[in-house]
RNA sequence: GGUCGCGUGGCCGAGCGGUUAGGCAGGGCUCUGCAAAAGCUCGUACAGCGGUUCAAAUCCGCUCGCGACCUCCA
């Protein structure tokens, strides 16, 4: 019986509360995905990763998870410093591509981005450009019901306007009087009314080669909108789960929480969810900062700041080593830690699956001891999906594992109801919670068996102490980036 | 200036009032033909200063340092 006590930090009440879904067991996840008009970087990976985690997690508590994750492909024109730019359009200028060009190329390379690093693709993964007819209509209601005005064929969301009704500024704890202050001060050319105010369709003139035709003229939505209409339009007026990352808390999710109230009456979200940022020599990775690596980058280790390169799997393992809501910060150091900590990890999981089944002499504290662990970490899991708590005790077994492994111990008496929940937990855990997978070259059976030869012909040569064949082909292996290791029961091999 | 968060042993990183986090690195031992792997084992810690408490890394205050958001950003 899974234990289903899950609590989420819910960043609205900050506070760890009682996961309850709206509709069990139907769960409604949507999550800000990227705007593609370049190759995604590590940081967007992070955030991807947390919630592939969470996704993974309630499917594995059983529920009947609905995982939206939509493409931005309109290129949002701000207006902010008297500047206008669309940088999907910038892009395809640049690449002398047409904007669906830019927009199929980054999806693309997303998609194959997300599939390296093993999260499970979206149920839904809906674009900014088809539901462009569903976001006029927003606009429109959000009109008609006052908290919106035209402008030379723009239309900007009235803030002042919406506070007299509402509150506005929960999520990100904005004080809206003491954040007018903080603005600079309007210039001549917006036309804003308030600084506060956001657009929410957005004019645009012909040398914006996207654009459509709305009742207030060609324009393209407001960058906000998106996700307001498809998170609703898929999991209904109000669901479980929104998340995205830290940065978006503000203004991203204030204003679409205020689109919500504004056009429909109500807030759309229960549990609202922030991934931490990742950080590069303690500055948050971002494209705009120049400090950015991108996952092709860190796994060939093509980059000026990088020792080597990584697996995908030491990167995911490396993530998942911090809470999803702490900063990490990106260092060789702690990357080689983890690549050889993931490779523990998997190598315990071979051994365990290696492992014969036999009765035991009798119960013991062992007995206990093995279950204990495995039920802690489920229990961290369920504590807002800590996964390095959840890791620190897969480890324990680890350890618990390795000793079984040269049978020193006869399974420590571990009765063999254990050692089956062990080896389908444990696999569970690291597997399809924790979204690890097996990295050895993945080759057909060939490697298997040259190398099973080869380690024969290397015991017979050990039978005859002949040390020098036998370290001979141990340290050319090596030098190939195979290890040899010699057990009480034979001899195993790895890929460095 | 406003809002929020962080500062933990050589490195990364959990913990959020009393009990071993964990990974990596380092020391010792066992196993081994030698080594590796593996097992056992050891060490060093909570930015500083005050306060609350029988008890604080954990709560409160101040100081110092760092970061995020307030403008596109995961």
């Amino acid at each position: 019986m899974k234990n289903k006590d899950l609590y989420i930090y819910n960043s609205l009440s900050r506070k760890k509360e009682k996961f309850e879904p709206l509709n069990p067991p139907f769960v409604g996840l949507y999550v800000c995905g990227p705007t593609v008009y370049s190759p995604p970087h590590l940081g967007n990976v992070r955030t991807f990763l947390s919630f592939d985690i969470v996704n993974r997690y309630l499917l594995y508590l059983g529920y009947k998870v609905r995982y939206v994750r939509n493409i931005t492909d309109v290129g949002h024109i701000t207006n902010s410093e008297g500047e206008d730019i669309d940088r999907i359009g910038e892009q395809a200028k640049k690449e002398n591509l047409e904007p669906m060009e830019i927009v199929q190329k980054y999806t693309l390379d997303f998609h194959e981005v997300t599939h390296i690093f093993n999260m499970l693709p979206p149920d839904i993964e809906p674009t900014a450009t088809g539901h462009v007819v569903e976001q006029i209509e927003m606009v429109q209601r959000i009109i008609d019901n006052g908290y919106a005005y035209v402008k030379n064929y723009s239309v900007y969301f009235d803030i002042p306007k919406f506070v007299k009704d509402h509150s506005y500024g929960e999520l990100s704890g904005q004080n809206i009087e003491e954040q007018l202050e903080g603005h600079r001060e309007l210039d001549a050319q917006n036309e804003k009314q308030d600084a506060r105010d956001f657009a929410i369709w957005k004019y645009a003139d012909k040398t914006h080669p996207m654009r459509w035709n709305s009742p207030w003229g060609e324009g393209v939505p407001g960058w906000h909108l998106e996700c307001s209409v498809m998170s609703t339009k898929y999991l209904g007026q109000k669901f479980d789960i929104h998340g995205g990352g830290m940065d978006l808390k503000f203004p991203h999710h204030e204003c679409e929480i205020a689109q919500s109230i504004g056009a429909d009456g109500s807030a759309p979200v229960r549990y609202w969810m922030h991934g931490n940022m990742l950080t590069m020599n303690g500055q948050k990775m971002s494209k705009s900062l120049g400090n950015s690596v991108l996952p092709r980058e860190l796994i060939t280790g093509d980059h000026d700041l990088l020792e080597q390169g990584y697996s995908p799997m030491s990167i995911r393992f490396f993530m998942l080593q911090a809470h999803y809501t702490s900063t990490l910060d990106l260092s060789n150091e702690a990357l080689k830690a983890a690549e050889k900590g993931y490779k523990r990890l998997m190598e315990a999981l071979k051994t365990l699956e290696n492992l014969d089944l036999r009765e035991a002499k009798s119960l013991s504290d062992a007995d206990q001891k093995v279950n204990d662990s495995i039920d802690m970490a489920f229990a961290e899991l369920n504590d807002d999906f800590n996964t390095p708590k959840a890791l620190a005790r897969l480890f324990e077994l680890v350890t618990v594992i390795n000793s079984y492994k040269d049978k020193r111990e006869e399974y420590a008496g571990v009765s063999k109801a254990t050692m089956e929940r062990l080896q389908k937990d444990f696999r569970d855990l690291v597997i399809d919670i924790l979204g690890l997978q097996e990295e050895t070259a993945g080759e057909d059976g060939t490697m298997d068996g040259l190398m099973q030869l080869i380690i024969d012909i290397r015991q017979n040569a050990r039978t005859n102490k002949d040390w020098t064949t036998s370290d001979l082909i141990r340290d050319k292996l090596n030098e190939l980036e195979l290890q040899l290791k010699d057990g009480k029961d034979g001899t195993t091999w790895t890929k460095l």
